[in-house]
RNA sequence: GCGCCCGUAGCUCAGCUGGAUAGAGCGCUGCCCUCCGGAGGCAGAGGUCAGGGGUUCGAAUCCCUUCGGGCGCGCCA
């Protein structure tokens, strides 16, 4: 509906500039919004008011002169100045019941697009390294991350899903030593134990099951224990093993899935970060000062330079990770978004500087970034900080426990991702309408018991007969809740477009509020056979997009509850 | 001190990239089941969009500034 209005508008914009009322050298960003209020009609365009100072008109007069270039269509009923110059627009019924109709027809399709036109994107998200279980932050990571890369896909994207991680520096050694310990039987609080070590319970289990000889497989790893407890080499395999298999255990109950796993070892394996470095200094951008090697960042926006090679001889953390973004790009990734804590947002800088410093052609501002802002968890009105097993955070095994993994992917996707988001462990485990979730799918399961009673009464429903009938459906309620249905192909088109999954949880949650609303003003399962079909059909597309929706969001859409 | 993000109803948050009288949910007050699931619906009260400037027909939205809060500012990752 609102493309159509579009190609009017730019029809009667080309008409009047044919004839000399407009400049011609004009190409105004024609926007139709739908109205928030029903007396300003269906659709409202402000285009007479952005064209009012170069027509050298009053915007009245111009949205007059727009409104008489228009061509006739079928689908507007009229069209009205109001305010300031709005052009508001009146749809005719035929509009409307195209849009059940299509949606019945599109099924599961309706909602997609092309848009993205089968190009390649690659979106890197959670990417938590194996020294721990997944916390909070990485689910907040992992449902924002998942959302998108559905978001994408029903835009037509190809998306492959990847999950970077660090399995052999420093970190990874302090892991292996604090599993070594726990081997020999020491605990965090005996004088042995390593400076900085993981003091969490999961140590114990994974030297446990090392000490016992386990097999652990993992998505990339298979490994079984050596249970020699001075094999630091064999320790770190299996306990980057061990961790790697939780986390997966983690993601899979959370419905997320990776279509590759990238190891920063293999950088070093096959000489990719000397390459880069190598290139960076062919290029100009690095010096050698106090002993280390300097990335000249300063040339690409960042305040001060930073080191390469630290002095001691090995890289620091942004090199390896330029290395990874340049294999990105030879992989033939035009679009990578990287999804991560904002608390790293600081390496972006680096990382596109160095990227720009290879010389390579590629652009200034690859890689995108969606950030995410820090989560605190609440119970009793008190924020929860620890968990048993990892010793200093939430686990996201913890919520999926607790509060199941419908809510916890709705509510970590439901925010926008660049404020704080505080997650609710009562409100999400609550089964009102409280709860967005719960309220969501109960709308969804709601229509399916329709559908139950229709059987019971033996009543067949005929969705053709329905669609023959649709221009029945002219109460308020119902044009209301067709309005909404109409917004879901564009409002999915926005918030895969601005990387915006939390737009998506909002229109779910007004969708289901129109279809509760509806459901308490008119009777579905009516005498009369033609309204029967019509409203029967009307539901049946509310559930549709419903599911949908719910679908993007990796939230089921149960039958009954 | 510098950089990024945030500040909207008592609370948790939207606000479609500058549009009409700023919207939801919770909480509060009062209503609605001889009826498809009351796990629901309707109505009311509640606002200096943190403060102050600016840009223009028009600002919660863009720019400047002040004040609050978070996160970063390492030859740690």
């Amino acid at each position: 509906m609102k493309d159509n209005l579009l190609a009017l508008l730019e029809s009667a914009v080309a008409r009047l500039q044919a004839d000399g009322t407009l400049p011609g050298d004009l190409t105004p960003k024609i926007q139709v919004t739908t109205t928030k209020d029903a007396s300003h009609g269906d659709f409202a365009c402000n285009l007479a008011m952005m064209l009012a100072k170069p027509a050298g008109q009053p915007p009245r007069a111009v949205a007059e002169l727009l409104i008489a270039a228009l061509p006739d269509d079928p689908t507007v009923n009229k069209v009205e100045i109001a305010g300031p110059g709005f052009m508001n627009f009146y749809m005719a019924q035929a509009a409307q019941s195209e849009i059940v109709r299509t949606i019945l027809d599109l099924g599961d399709t309706f909602g997609r697009s092309q848009s993205g036109a089968g190009e390649k994107v690659q979106v890197e998200f959670v990417s938590a390294n194996p020294t721990g279980p997944l916390h909070v932050g990485h689910g907040r990571g992992a449902a924002v991350g998942d959302c998108l890369c559905r978001l994408l896909e029903a835009t037509g994207w190809q998306v492959t899903r990847e999950f970077y991680y660090n399995d052999a520096g420093a970190q990874i050694d302090n892991l292996a030593l604090s599993v070594q310990a726990r081997c020999l039987g020491h605990g965090p609080d005996h004088e042995s134990w390593p400076a900085d070590g993981y003091r969490g319970d999961y140590i114990k289990d994974v030297a446990d099951d090392y000490m016992a000889g386990k097999k652990v497989d993992a998505a990339d790893h298979h490994v079984i224990g050596a249970a020699d407890p001075d094999d630091l080499d064999a320790i770190r395999h299996f306990a980057v093993a061990y961790l790697r298999r939780e986390q997966d255990l983690d993601l899979r109950a959370f419905g997320v899935v990776f279509d590759v796993y990238f190891l920063e070892s293999g950088l070093y394996q096959a000489d990719k970060v000397d390459e880069a470095v190598q290139r960076l200094v062919e290029q100009d951008h690095a010096y050698e000062a106090d002993g280390a090697l300097w990335l000249r960042t300063t040339e690409f926006g960042d305040d001060k330079d930073r080191v390469m090679r630290k002095k001691s001889g090995g890289y620091t953390y942004f090199v390896p990770d330029v290395a990874y973004h340049l294999d990105k790009w030879q992989r033939g990734f035009k679009r990578v978004i990287n999804e991560q804590g904002a608390d790293h947002h600081s390496t972006i800088t680096r990382v596109r500087a160095g990227l720009q410093g290879l010389d390579m052609g590629i652009p200034q501002g690859w890689p995108e970034y969606v950030l995410h802002q820090m989560v605190t968890v609440m119970r009793g009105g008190e924020e929860v900080k620890i968990s048993k097993r990892a010793g200093s955070y939430v686990t996201l095994q913890d919520l999926i426990e607790e509060v199941g993994r419908d809510a916890t992917r709705y509510f970590l996707a439901a925010r926008r991702t660049d404020s704080q988001l505080t997650f609710d462990i009562d409100l999400a485990r609550s089964r009102t309408n409280d709860n967005p979730v719960f309220y969501i799918q109960y709308a969804h399961a709601r229509v399916c018991s329709v559908m139950r009673q229709l059987e019971e009464k033996n009543l067949d429903h005929d969705p053709a007969q329905g669609n023959l009938h649709l221009d029945r459906l002219d109460s308020e309620h119902e044009s209301r809740l067709i309005k909404r249905l109409a917004q879901y192909p564009e409002l999915v088109e926005a918030a895969a477009r601005n990387l915006e999954p939390h737009n998506l949880a909002h229109y779910l949650r007004e969708l289901a509020n129109d279809f509760h609303s509806y459901y308490n003003a008119e009777q579905f399962i009516v005498e009369d056979d033609e309204l029967r079909a019509a409203r029967v059909n009307l539901i049946l597309a509310t559930r549709q997009v419903l599911r949908n929706g719910l679908d993007l969001l990796g939230v089921s859409a149960p039958e009954s509850m």
